[in-house]
DNA sequence: GTCTATAGCTAGATAGAC
DNA sequence: GTCTATCTAGCTATAGAC
């Protein structure tokens, strides 16, 4: 067995960032390739089924950093409920890198993606929603509000990072984390 | 001079509910095509600039029926401001078939869209917010919280595109052209 | 496990008949 | 103005050396 040149960890953030710049039709197999340091038939040989894999890896790889990063800080009763808020809005910043990143939900949507992952993306759009759910009803809401909450809460995401890429401009990002904040701790 | 085949608008037409549907890099001139009613070749003759042409042609294309639909709406003082509001929701409601098709904002933004199309997207989005922001001027709302509700309301919208797109459920579009309503009604 | 080289195809774009 | 036919470049994917 000869080692591998990059590992697994590195090599799905580089063909994320490459997704998420170029969605899932634009980015071609000479980009993932320039982007995670390995050549196109060494990408093959890590995915077999290609392109397609690579998309699924990259899907994959999102649902364990959210059930890291979103789930597990949501479940943890160690914490309050605003100690918690104040932990995801953190890490999606991060891994929005501050508004100034699409969201792969988006990236891969778009063209052959909606019909390749159709599954996939309605089952991480789920897990946001009914972790968001659960945060509401931590912080005393009944289960039709908490709900409504974690929509806003999802569409608000979604929708600032459109915009702040649509005007250059990360502040309509900052400005939906805050507004987020406000939808669970104003009375 | 002989007579077009298709006139221009159901040309555009056909040619953005491409764009929408496959994203820029997703369209390819043989969809295009076959979505317009003409050969490729003859895309080449209404478009000489080619795909890039055709991407700013369709931007313009959905200028002018924000400036019919959304601009002279608000402007129209001749109607009290949620005799406005409704109507432009209405609109809305009906370019995007009730939730059930994609934003053509999100679809150029991906891949080369957001490099060829930049300025025009960035312009796009302004005209958005600053029609707005008088709207809620018009309702009687201070200049920073009008441009907040603005700002709102165009995540709003594309936010719950996406999510409603990814889950395969217009609700959220639905939910979230209520909740536009209840930002300016609601005191 | 990674690489170079290349096959087979489809992309965007063009030439020229009608 | 629209069409069929075709060009070249780039695509996804594979073969086979190391």
């Amino acid at each position: 067995m000869r080692p591998q040149k990059i590992d697994d960890i590195k090599l799905l953030e580089g063909l994320m960032t490459t997704f998420r710049t170029k969605g899932y039709n634009g980015a071609s197999l000479n980009d993932l390739a320039n982007s995670s340091g390995l050549q196109k038939a060494s990408l093959y040989h890590r995915f077999p089924g290609g392109k397609k894999d690579i998309g699924l890896a990259v899907l994959n790889f999102i649902e364990v950093w959210k059930e890291q990063n979103i789930v597990a800080v949501i479940n943890n009763k160690d914490l309050k409920p605003d100690e918690r808020l104040s932990t995801i809005l953190k890490n999606i910043s991060s891994i929005y890198e501050n508004g100034e990143c699409s969201c792969v939900m988006k990236a891969m949507s778009m063209g052959d993606g909606l019909e390749l992952f159709g599954d996939e993306l309605k089952f991480g759009a789920g897990i946001w929603l009914k972790t968001l759910t659960q945060l509401g009803l931590d912080f005393g809401f009944e289960q039709k509000i908490a709900e409504g909450k974690a929509m806003q809460t999802l569409v608000k995401i979604q929708g600032s990072l459109i915009v702040s890429k649509n005007l250059n401009n990360t502040q309509p990002f900052t400005m939906a984390l805050n507004e987020i904040e406000l939808l669970y701790t104003n009375i």
